[in-house]
DNA sequence: TATTTTAGAGCAAACGATTGCGTAAATAAA
DNA sequence: TTTATTTACGCAATCGTTTGCTCTAAAATA
């Protein structure tokens, strides 16, 4: 660093061989009094400690990372290329990532990629600068997904992918629908409309699934007429409302908070009152459902644990350890006003 | 690495050592070759660059960093206690940040703050993990702005900060809000509402200068009762709504996408047309107004633009060159059927 | 031709840690 | 008391680059 960018405020950077001049010990006495590896003296290794503690030193991650061939940091996969109600569970899902691997000493780089880009996860993978990846959403056909596998870099997804061999962590997408439709089918209603998002993602299928084994289970013919997929602007969303009304839902299920504050919304103007008119149930993510009147019954996920089990099971996985290729986390039916058939 | 993390896919890495001795040079011609700094023979420099190519050689970053004294890392400090419809302008934001980073070799380490808590930004910091940091979203007192300065460390904040000597890019919102009101006053409108959001953010206050500054270059009074800030619930703004419209407002100009979409679903409600019943006026920044019919008069800014602007100014102040305290980015002002006055 | 300049390339010392191996002293076992 | 074992710690190599300095041969100058 030259001198010109030296800030004056800033001390010198303490080192470990100035702790072992200091201390009239070796380097490899201070860093296994750090480390705790290696055979050292009690009394040692407190002198060490006392004295790094009081002149407050840090280690140098990259030297520490040169040495052990680690780089304490974890790639992020972000996509640019999402739509705007994604964003609270991308940011929810990071917030468990970067709390569990801050355990570990280790950091999140972040690589943003769009389906078609992933130039900045290559960069990042080739240039040594992570030691492993979380890749926040898969997509069928997952360029990322393939890139890390081929590279044999270790990584785990957040949600389901359909890609060979690639360790996932997800929620129980597939259980919650199948519950919260038996829940509704147990309560009387027979026409239930389904109304979700983006067909690519996994999530989507996986629940539409859940959605037809209630039915299955419960004997009853579901009518397919009313499972409205890949809804994903505006009009379309308030289209499926028109058709599912004109036949006969008693109930609609959304997809995710932002396709069911628009159904509410949409509800609200053609006068519609919930639940008396029409039920209403959702997934839920954000807190922007919280305020809604008549509360709303959801099925809820611990998205920042989604996170923080990723980063578990990953760091599983650079420790060597065995691993589950699936890890499915547990949902929560909340019911709430929204479905229920005791308002009149 | 031990061995049972060695995966058998990936082939031994290459060091420049390698390179060296397979060619016959010293690994300072190679270093050299790379670099471009130093003197070395043209035809030299060609025959490593070629080998290079051909066997695909990427530079271990740690080791470059540690020789050279820099982590080729920026910190983002991300708030993790924001409203939902602030992310996608940090996401934006993000990506402006990314791709230029990724022109000089950086990357993103993400440290997730919020006002109370800054643990992680220091533990980065600390453990020299990066090289400067941009504060994208800044409060009055705000905690991080504070950590770094009092350390030294490079950082640039996106969005005024009122702290002294901060380096800073901000987008023109003072005169932007000032602009588009001045159009507004000038096509007849005499009573203008404003619903804003947050009042700890410095944002809403210069766009609330700039309203204020057009009414008095006009020479009109304003009327301050049309002022509704700190509006963040859903009920906030709908009585903002409401008593702006007993009070007989012309036009309402929300400070963000998501407070003009609540207006919007109000008005819709309240059976109010736009613009024949009142006008509406937005900021923007996410794509979901594009679809709203009338199409929405509002002021749009270049948010990934405002991320690159942060990291140039942060590469110029790493690079030791003289840098303005305060850049300033321009707007555009796009009027649309939102706020015509031809639309009857 | 003798001398200076310069271009091209290499040596070896950093950068700041970790770690396998060696050794002396202390302790335990024979 | 002798031998074996354990404990505490240091030496020096290593990780993969960069870079100041040195050296040599060729080119330029006198």
């Amino acid at each position: 660093m030259s001198d010109q960018n030296m800030n004056p405020m800033m001390k010198k950077k303490l080192t470990i061989s100035d702790i072992a001049d200091a201390l009239g010990v070796s380097k490899t006495t201070v860093s296994r009094s750090l480390s705790g590896k290696g055979r050292i003296g009690i009394e040692t290794k407190e002198r060490v400690l006392e004295y790094i503690k009081e002149h407050d030193y840090k280690p140098n991650v990259m030297a520490k990372g040169l040495a052990q061939s680690k780089t304490y940091n974890i790639c992020v996969v972000y996509p640019t290329d999402c739509a705007t109600n994604e964003l609270p569970f991308f940011q929810k899902c990071l917030i468990g990532i970067v709390q569990r691997a801050a355990k570990e000493q280790y950091d999140i780089l972040i690589a943003m990629v769009s389906n078609t880009d992933i130039s900045q996860l290559k960069r990042i993978v080739e240039n040594h600068k992570v030691d492993g990846a979380i890749i926040l959403r898969t997509l069928t056909e997952d360029y990322s997904v393939r890139f890390l596998n081929q590279n044999g870099i270790p990584f785990v997804t957040v949600g389901s992918t359909t890609e060979e061999g690639v360790v996932q962590v997800d929620n129980d997408n597939y259980a919650a629908c199948r519950a919260l439709t038996m829940i509704l089918l147990s309560e009387g209603m027979k026409k239930i409309a389904l109304i979700g998002g983006n067909m690519q993602h996994v999530v989507t299928q996986n629940r539409s699934q859940g959605f037809q084994e209630a039915f299955e289970k419960w004997g009853k013919k579901m009518d397919e007429r009313l499972i409205y997929l890949g809804m994903e602007e505006l009009i379309d969303i308030e289209n499926s409302v028109d058709d599912a009304i004109k036949k006969q839902a008693e109930c609609i299920i959304a997809m995710d908070d932002d396709i069911c504050k628009k159904i509410l919304d949409k509800l609200k103007r053609d006068q519609l009152e919930v639940p008396q008119s029409i039920k209403v149930a959702s997934f839920y993510y954000s807190s922007e459902l919280n305020n809604y009147s008549p509360s709303i019954t959801s099925l809820k996920f611990d998205v920042p644990e989604l996170g923080t089990a990723a980063c578990n099971t990953l760091f599983a996985i650079l420790n060597g350890k065995e691993v589950q290729q699936k890890t499915i986390l547990g949902y929560e039916v909340v019911l709430k006003d929204s479905t229920s058939s005791r308002i009149a």
